[in-house]
DNA sequence: TATTGTTATACTCTATAACTATA
DNA sequence: TATAGTTATAGAGTATAACAATA
């Protein structure tokens, strides 16, 4: 019943990291993707390529300060790491007719199939969650996770 | 009432980036350290290293399998984190006399006291997170992100 | 034989500033 | 003047394997 208290020395007034929301949410990031991977790696896509290929499948052609945005990457990471997707035929870059600082990034054939070919193995990650977890929490907490996200700081 | 779908074209039965829980995780995550990061930058800390002060702080002295555990960091990576905070005199080490193949780090003087003078706006970002967000919103997030972290994949 | 931690290596990401081209 | 993206650079983290010391 009673939940045991951290048996500490110096944790003056300080919540316990499990408490603390940055380090719960990288602790619970870090647990889900452990089977998620073995996966990746085996397609050899590092977790940001594979965020950026997902947010293209998603919103469609898009420009490069909108990546950086959605995929929680810097610039200067992004253009590194479009320029090597490029050259491995996963994206295409063009320039905006209408502005022509602009590049709009698209996803390629080759790009959409690699996203394909994982889906069935992304579904039962999501399913094999949804049974262990419950359906209707997992949808609450994204919710609940969506709404932090709108919080103006 | 209805929530608008995304206006999407190659979304074949691929749930959006906002309801894939790691990339919903990150986004959050990123969100709430947007305040945090300019403190941390302020007192020349990483994330990381700050996540093992915090996680020394709670538990006490510890080896350094465990810290990394805690910290989600690989063992090499703590290797060169903790040599840089040795040097720093934010931590010290000492071999276990009871299993000499272990060391026992320890948080120093000066690394409490860097926690010390931070806790007060740590306390604030966290009131002002329970403001915006509820208190017992924020409970029940941090219980639900706790019970993910021990389902068994 | 297994475990703790270190070292080595190659790759990748972060963070900031300076820069180019365009608006 | 401001913005989109690139380049440069220094620092840091990731991932894996190999290793030494100890159990």
């Amino acid at each position: 019943m009673s939940k045991t208290k951290p048996k500490n020395s110096a944790n003056s007034g300080l919540r316990p990291t499990s408490r603390a929301l940055p380090i719960a949410l990288l602790r619970t990031r870090e647990h889900i993707m452990e089977p998620i991977r073995p996966m990746l790696a085996e397609i050899g896509l590092t977790e940001q390529k594979w965020r950026v290929l997902r947010i293209l499948t998603e919103i469609g052609p898009l420009e490069q300060t909108a990546i950086a945005r959605h995929a929680c990457l810097l610039l200067p990471s992004l253009t590194r790491i479009l320029s090597r997707m490029e050259a491995d035929g996963l994206i295409r870059r063009a320039q905006d007719p209408d502005d022509k600082r602009r590049s709009i990034v698209q996803i390629s054939k080759q790009g959409s199939a690699l996203i394909e070919a994982h889906q069935p193995f992304s579904n039962q990650v999501y399913r094999d969650l949804e049974k262990k977890y419950g359906r209707e929490k997992l949808d609450l907490l994204l919710d609940m996770l969506e709404e932090i996200q709108e919080i103006k700081f």
